[in-house]
DNA sequence: TGAGGACCTTACAAAAATGTAAGTATGAAG
DNA sequence: CTTCATACTTACATTTTTGTAAGGTCCTCA
């Protein structure tokens, strides 16, 4: 899953910044390209391999297969396999996972909020000149 | 600031997930190593280069520099120069970066309860070996 | 004139994240 | 005995992020 060298600075850093503040510690887990949006959409309900596939569009079955896997490890997400042909495989939110939802929306908030500060102030320099 | 290359499905992937889920959004501002940290230092009141540098273990002034132009572009800071030599540039929160607060709160109580879960977790599975 | 401090910048290199393409395993159904 | 669908894995390539080392500017003070 992981091939980082633990001993570069890079590294360092990371668990330095992960040790230090609980922000971090909390990015490090959920800061990446997909998974907030593989909880976005196990937050509706728990979703077999393909249809999150489905879903997320542009996703690779490598990338959703390693988001999937490190989500597992971080107890975000449970995996049952269910003993058929062809392979039936289903994710969901786990107690902790669920947990994330007031953080998602807290995430969501801000975001919507900074980007039409944004766009105000583009308009209002637009306006200037 | 950027050498990115807009066509590339990386690209293509992470805009097309911005657009669409605002919490992905705001990641894409503070989602790195280093803004989360800057924040919660510049969150205490405004403070000069060298100061954020001294407070943040490990970082260099180019990383730390790069990062601050981001977080400005962004308008999640500003950045006061005064006509002084030696130089002095204050950097200080804008108030959407001030609003940046509750997420960061969520963020790290989140972080807090993951952890202890997961540590948890682990003792219980050594008991039972 | 030359050393010094604060705040950057640049060119380069290493590491990490992401994407591409092609496999593998399973057992049922045709 | 070949094909099919699902759920992955693997080897490799590309892109992005992060770090290293060395400047560069500004004016002041000695």
């Amino acid at each position: 899953m992981k091939k980082t060298k633990l001993s570069s600075t890079n590294q360092l850093n990371k668990t330095y910044l992960e040790d230090t503040c609980m922000g971090a510690y909390a990015l490090g887990i959920i800061g990446n390209r997909w998974k907030l949006s593989i909880f976005f959409y196990l937050n509706k309900g728990p979703m077999r391999f393909t249809e999150i596939k489905q879903s997320l569009q542009g996703i690779t079955e490598r990338m959703l297969a390693l988001n999937l896997k490190e989500m597992e490890r971080d107890q975000l997400i449970s995996r049952t396999v269910f003993a058929e042909v062809p392979a039936r495989v289903i994710y969901e939110l786990t107690p902790i996972g669920r947990e994330l939802t007031p953080v998602w929306e807290m995430l969501g908030l801000w975001g919507r909020k900074h980007k039409q500060a944004v766009e105000a102030e583009v308009t209002v320099k637009a306006a200037v000149v």
